[in-house]
DNA sequence: TTATAATATCGTAATATTGCAATATAACAA
DNA sequence: TTGTTATATTGCAATATTACGATATTATAA
């Protein structure tokens, strides 16, 4: 198939694997990154510093986007493109909730 | 091409995206889930616990398993799986990372 | 208007992922 | 040994992802 079966699992699981997901790539890790220590978010920056092309960038950009993971306001000829912590914070509060729990004497 | 480029990132972010990429499916994050709250980690009850096959569950837990994310310790006919709080700490501790260092005047 | 710069979209080839039936394997029970 | 139970592996069809050249779009500059 290649289809990713959704129905039969909850809506949090399928939103928490759709985050992971989209930060499953290494452009889109360094994308991440590199925004964390940019004043200015702007995607040209990118073009230079990761090894892939402009579409391919732009095709990364786009999928964090849909994700929520990154958000875009136009600035001219420039996009600033910006982390949104929110749904960071939704993947990062679920690993933080698989530390406690955790049975002791299992393996 | 499909095949995604590592080359030209970081040992760091290709490993994040690794970890990511394994945790970005519903099956594996129920997987997860469930191991967190199992007094024992056998694999039958995910059969029961999951709407996928047997081989497509087994599939899953291999790459959970290639990752990292978890370990499983042969147990007679039944396998123990377990979380690999480690592997975890790691994404924990980058997604933890994002919160800081922010540019608050940024978007 | 015309040019230029920044970004997005389209089209497409190569490869990867997903799901499952069929089958194999491995451990134990009878 | 034969059966049973639990899990893994194989093979494959359907679909998704990745990367990029070519091209479109959009905003500003000259």
């Amino acid at each position: 198939m290649g289809t990713t079966k959704s129905e039969g699992f909850s809506e949090e699981v399928n939103e928490l694997a759709s985050l992971f997901k989209a930060m499953g790539h290494p452009a889109r890790i360094a994308i991440i990154q590199f925004l964390r220590t940019q004043e200015k978010c702007i995607c040209t920056d990118l073009v230079n510093e990761l090894p892939l092309a402009q579409p391919t960038i732009s095709q990364h950009l786009k999928e964090l986007k849909n994700a929520g993971i990154i958000q875009g306001s136009v600035s001219g000829t420039s996009i600033c493109y910006c982390l949104n912590l929110e749904k960071i914070s939704v993947l990062d509060a679920f690993l933080a909730s698989l530390k406690y729990d955790q049975n002791p004497t299992c393996c």
